[in-house]
DNA sequence: CGCAAAATAGAACGACCGTTCGTTTTTATT
DNA sequence: AATAAAAACGAACGGTCGTTCTATTTTGCG
């Protein structure tokens, strides 16, 4: 773990990873319909854990889906917590290429600050039907130790830290006040994705993107991205780069 | 529903509220034995749904901490929908009490304000241990709709209304700026609490609770209530009562 | 094709669930 | 103390759960 540099945690277990990937034929070209077919019910058990929670992931539920027998899925993974931490990992490896991952191409500092909060929120948006992994496995395993526990948190832990990183690009670009705190800003950021999951997917309150939107230019404005950000006091020639992004 | 002006939702059915008031006697002398144990079941059902969750909570295991048989907690209720239901009204009247009340004993406005989300913290840090129904319910009941939901988004709804009212009395006391947009501030907050839920309980990140404090700081100074809060024009002549409560 | 290995099926298990029902105990009142 | 009502019990029900075991089918390779 702490790999490369990026969010990473899919390193570990060899198995159930090429997923949709599928052909790039590693070494063994051995290996093919199970691999297959248990990448296609992680993918429904996916489905079905976002919707009613990992702990309400039932394996009949799941063999139903598929249209297979039970043990035929439960073969595949030889315990319901290997199940689960399959679909932690799953989870995990497309929130990285949806939100992770494409922020990468926007400048350091505040536009990569801008483009991270951009897609968790779109991503959240979508979320408001079909349900966050992260949050409701949160409730579900908050007192509960054991692997998949471990594996949520993990998972958690290295989104939360990737988004720390990206506050402390945007001071050293000096796009953000140089005593800001990136994990008091990042606390208050996750505090809007968490608001706006909470309020538009159980209150169904209408607006709530709005304010998660008017909420993260308020932090902005606060640590350092004034709305008249020309004059700086000392420091910073005029190195300041573009900040808009968008 | 929408009663008296305070947080209240506790209207309805009749039977088990007075719990711990006891022997008040309203007016009939009969009814004792039953409402008593029946409060006590609810009692630990809430001590147990807040750890495990209202879908986790089970007749049997509840039974066991009792002392007494299934079926004998099950007649209490006449379903586990309406046990959860009671576990739901029983937390909302300890919020209320722990929370919301003794707020109201603060200044209108911000002093009140300042109270409540107070409250909210001291008993969201409570919730670190033991667990939050408001939290847990809400990922529970997500898209499950029924009576269970309707009582939980009923609570929820009652009383981040009462902030909102809060923060209408402080612009009417002229504590914030006019233009203050009362639900983006509630929003804010709630997703302070969200975090602090989270990130403490979930990942068990030391300084989560300053770091809501903090935010709650910083959401009063963007929205009117200045860092130097001493000269504020006209108004509230030397009626601040102190707001700090230990 | 033939054959070993992998994948799937099917039935059964013990455990726990919410709920029902008839009985027994406890309670409150006369 | 007698009695009717309320409360608690205990056993059983149908159902779902994760898991195990043994067959059967399907796959991949020589």
């Amino acid at each position: 773990m702490t790999v490369i540099g990026l969010v990473s945690n899919t390193v570990s277990a060899a198995s159930a990873d090429e997923s949709t990937l599928g052909l790039l034929g590693n070494q063994p070209k051995s290996q093919q319909k199970g691999q297959q077919t248990k990448a296609a019910i992680v993918d429904a058990a996916l489905g079905l854990a976002t919707q009613i929670g990992l702990e309400g992931l039932s394996i009949g539920a799941l063999a139903e889906v598929m249209r297979m027998s039970k043990s035929g899925v439960f073969a595949h993974f030889g315990s319901r917590e290997e199940l689960q931490i399959s679909v932690v990992r799953e989870y995990h490896a497309r929130f990285e290429d949806e939100v992770f991952f494409p922020a990468l191409l926007s400048d350091r500092g505040l536009p990569r600050l801008r483009a991270l909060f951009e897609n968790w929120m779109n991503r959240t948006s979508v979320e408001i039907d079909s349900g966050c992994l992260y949050i409701s496995g949160a409730v579900e395993f908050d007192d509960r130790p054991g692997p998949v526990r471990d594996a949520l948190a993990g998972s958690v832990k290295t989104w939360l830290a990737a988004m720390n990183r990206a506050v402390v690009q945007a001071k050293e670009e000096l796009h953000l006040s140089a005593d800001a705190d990136e994990h008091q800003m990042a606390f208050e950021i996750h505090g809007l994705i968490l608001a706006l999951h909470y309020e538009a997917r159980f209150l169904k309150s209408p607006g709530s993107t709005d304010r998660a939107h008017t909420g993260f230019a308020n932090i902005l404005a606060r640590y350092g991205c004034q709305p008249a950000p020309a004059r700086m006091p000392g420091v910073a020639s005029l190195s300041t780069k573009k900040s808009s992004s968008k």
